[in-house]
RNA sequence: GUGCCUAUGGUGUAGCGGCAACACAGAUGACUGUGGAUCAUCUAUCACGGGUUCGAAUCCCGUUAGGCACC
């Protein structure tokens, strides 16, 4: 009998792969982009509109949902899937990003962190089992591993990061009741190559149903991040996904698709989107430009999603310079459309045996507007 | 018609003889395991014409345009 988590490669481009990923709630066609639904929500489009734009995961978040509006309560009312009204695959990040990014201030020691809340300021403490049991209450298909992720530049301190982290996964492992939920490794290690080769020596030790790469996208430089993926690459085990974490530019998609990665997500393109600013094929456009005062044509005359299927640039720019909610709906409905298709296509060209010309052509013409 | 008051960016205001400031609006950019937040940069020949002064948004005279009062 399955476990639920198969990973199966149905075919391989070079170092790109293109696979299904089992869950209890649905199969996932990778490569794949997660929109980010942190609050049990991704901003501002109903789960009807995800469903339209064929998204396959979304993420939710460990700290969020925790602080409010509690775990607990949400395993009372069914768990995520039922509380957001979401029957697909669902992510739950660890909460260690959020407790080093957004608490006011974090105390941390071998056994865990101590924060105070962002949003009242009250304390509390989160040890890798009490980030398990919050997850186990959520429900998500996949859940994260507690981790620790340091500052890319900061030897010592990544080294110290990353020993902890590893300590920590055992305790997630051993603290984990549930078997309908997968749970990822994280590896760490910064820009470093022999911590980052450490990091995924001693997860893959642990045979984990997939694996996430965090730490990157956080500062370092662009060749620093494509050169730690491809350390990355020879290191993780062929039949397990390989999930980046927090990397969502259609550039960095593609770079990191080239690079043997099989699931990402981020909240570029729905934070874009509430910024006015628009991903088209081949490159971002600020929908509040005033060169678009009077545009009839949609954002990108080659995209079928429903916001350019029936909507001018001069109305969506009406919109955001009224600051009506609509324009972020919109915009987010264009946006993670246009993410989700270039998954589609990448893996496309994978299964045809034309990526690495895919992937040539998207780089000659990206960001060349104008 | 007479008297008094006012005139500073697109809007509303500060500055009262020494580098024209603030808010909003506007423009441009940033945003990568989410604070619908935020941040950065830009946007004025101080109504017009003359005078006083080393120096005028500021003081004086006139013009124009508003406001108030009286008739």
């Amino acid at each position: 009998m399955s476990t639920g988590f198969e990973f199966e490669i149905k075919s391989r481009a070079s170092r790109a792969r293109a696979g299904v990923f089992n869950t209890p709630h649905g199969e996932l066609s990778t490569p794949l982009f997660a929109p980010v639904g942190t609050q049990a929500t991704v901003k501002s489009v109903t789960p009807a509109q995800l469903e339209e734009l064929s998204a396959g995961l979304v993420l939710a978040n460990t700290y969020h949902l925790y602080l409010r509006p509690g775990d607990e309560i949400i395993a009372q009312l069914g768990g995520l899937h039922s509380f957001m009204h979401w029957y697909r695959p669902i992510l739950t990040d660890s909460g260690g990003f959020q407790v080093f990014s957004l608490a006011d201030s974090r105390k941390i020691d071998s056994d865990g962190v101590t924060f105070k809340s962002h949003i009242d300021g009250s304390t509390h403490r989160i040890t890798p089992e009490k980030s398990i049991s919050i997850q186990e209450n959520l429900g998500a298909d996949i859940i994260m591993a507690f981790d620790e992720c340091g500052s890319p530049y900061d030897v010592v301190k990544n080294e110290i990061a990353l020993e902890r982290t590893h300590a920590w996964v055992d305790r997630c492992l051993k603290a984990k009741t549930r078997s309908d939920q997968a749970l990822f490794g994280i590896i760490q290690g910064g820009v470093y190559p022999e911590l980052r080769k450490r990091s995924a020596e001693y997860l893959c030790g642990l045979d984990l149903p997939g694996y996430a790469i965090g730490g990157l996208s956080v500062g370092e430089t662009k060749p620093e991040t494509l050169s730690i993926l491809e350390l990355l690459d020879v290191c993780l085990p062929e039949n397990k996904p390989r999930y980046l974490m927090g990397v969502g530019s259609p550039e960095d998609l593609v770079a990191g698709v080239q690079r043997g990665v099989d699931i990402f997500d981020c909240v570029l393109p729905t934070r874009l989107a509430r910024h006015h600013t628009a991903i088209t094929h081949t490159g971002r456009i600020n929908i509040a430009n005033a060169r678009y005062v009077s545009e009839k044509s949609p954002i990108d005359d080659r995209c079928t999603c429903y916001t350019c299927r029936n909507f001018s640039t001069a109305y969506l720019r009406h919109l955001v310079l009224a600051k009506e909610i609509l324009a972020a709906t919109l915009l987010t409905i264009h946006n993670l459309n246009t993410l989700i298709k270039l998954m589609n296509d990448i893996r496309q060209s994978i299964i045809d045996a034309r990526f690495d010309q895919f992937a040539t052509n998207f780089f000659e013409h990206w960001d060349k507007i104008e």
